[in-house]
DNA sequence: ATTGATTATTTCAACGTTGAGATAAAACCA
DNA sequence: TGGTTTTATCTCAACGTTGAAATAATCAAT
């Protein structure tokens, strides 16, 4: 049942509906799995606009705050960077090395084992995130103005479970 | 409030209001909002390798699909893409350049309009679409499976009330 | 009809990620 | 101690996307 109103999902699973009236029973997922790619593309979107226009890559982003959150030495191996944020090794590498230029990360050789490499957040690092960090947390509280905080809340617990049903429980 | 359960967010959280008790007040967006993103990067790193498996970039399926769903006679301009699949114009040139070679689609000139190019799915296009969304659906509800229809069916309808808040009503 | 503005697509260099292979160090075990 | 396996990071070519500039056709107005 495809409603005239709704989001642009809808309007996609009416589509299908029409197209292929042999799937109709199999669409239900989309619903959600649909609109979770599109809240994907639409969030990242908004926040990497946010993210360059002050001078970073939301990857770059993505080092700072897990740095800063990880709590003192505020140091962490580009292994467990390649855990937390998802991403091959070889695109730490070139964060780091970006991230190194502009004087908010430097490469600490582990004294014990040198293999590793800690990450640690300079001073300046520090100071950026900080600001960053405040304004990134108001852009989005702007961004869901509109939705509430009381569908915030149910909207998260919602995910929550999701996420655990998927086994998305650890960030080690 | 960090429980010593939950999923990888409430962990984030929980560091940071250690690290910065200063915005314990300001984090609840990163409840919707982190949730978000990591089910976009979860599901999409899903539905890539189901790609992969056949051959299909991830991108190239959002062709194939949208393509199919429009109903005869099967064939959308470039820019009606770019719209739909929120990429720039060189990557849906790319795309189709990629997928002509595969014989699954094929530009053609609008009569009407010179400047306007369609895609047309081809005939291959057809018969591949047609098996790979019948899998596609399949593979979405094993993702679905543990969560359930239920709890879907309700994240389903906060999920869409959130797209609309942030006016994603069309997919023109 | 001619000029100017707009619209549609393609081109192309820059960019970040991927992923396999290389390098190097540590851990394990005889 | 010597040899093998494992672990951590870096290297680098291939890949897809971005976004601005180029190309080409249509539209608008006089």
């Amino acid at each position: 049942m495809s409603d005239a109103s709704g989001d642009a999902v809808d309007a996609i699973i009416g589509q299908w509906e029409a197209e292929r009236p042999d799937l109709a029973d199999d669409l239900w997922p989309v619903q959600v799995i649909g609109r979770l790619q599109r809240l994907g593309w639409i969030l990242e979107k908004e926040i990497k606009a946010f993210a360059a226009e002050r001078g970073l890559e939301l990857g770059e982003f993505d080092i700072l705050t897990t740095l800063q959150r990880s709590g003192p030495p505020y140091e962490l191996t580009a292994g467990a960077f390649r855990k937390a944020a998802m991403v091959t090794s070889g695109a730490i590498t070139n964060r780091i090395d970006r991230m190194e230029a502009k004087g908010l990360v430097e490469r600490v050789r582990d004294t014990g084992d040198r293999r590793a490499v800690k990450i640690r957040l300079t001073e300046r690092g520090h100071e950026v995130t900080r600001t960053f960090m405040k304004e990134h947390l108001a852009n989005e509280a702007r961004i869901l103005a509109d939705f509430g905080r009381e569908d915030s809340e149910e909207l998260a617990a919602k995910l929550r479970k999701l996420l655990e049903t998927l086994g998305d429980t650890s960030i080690k």
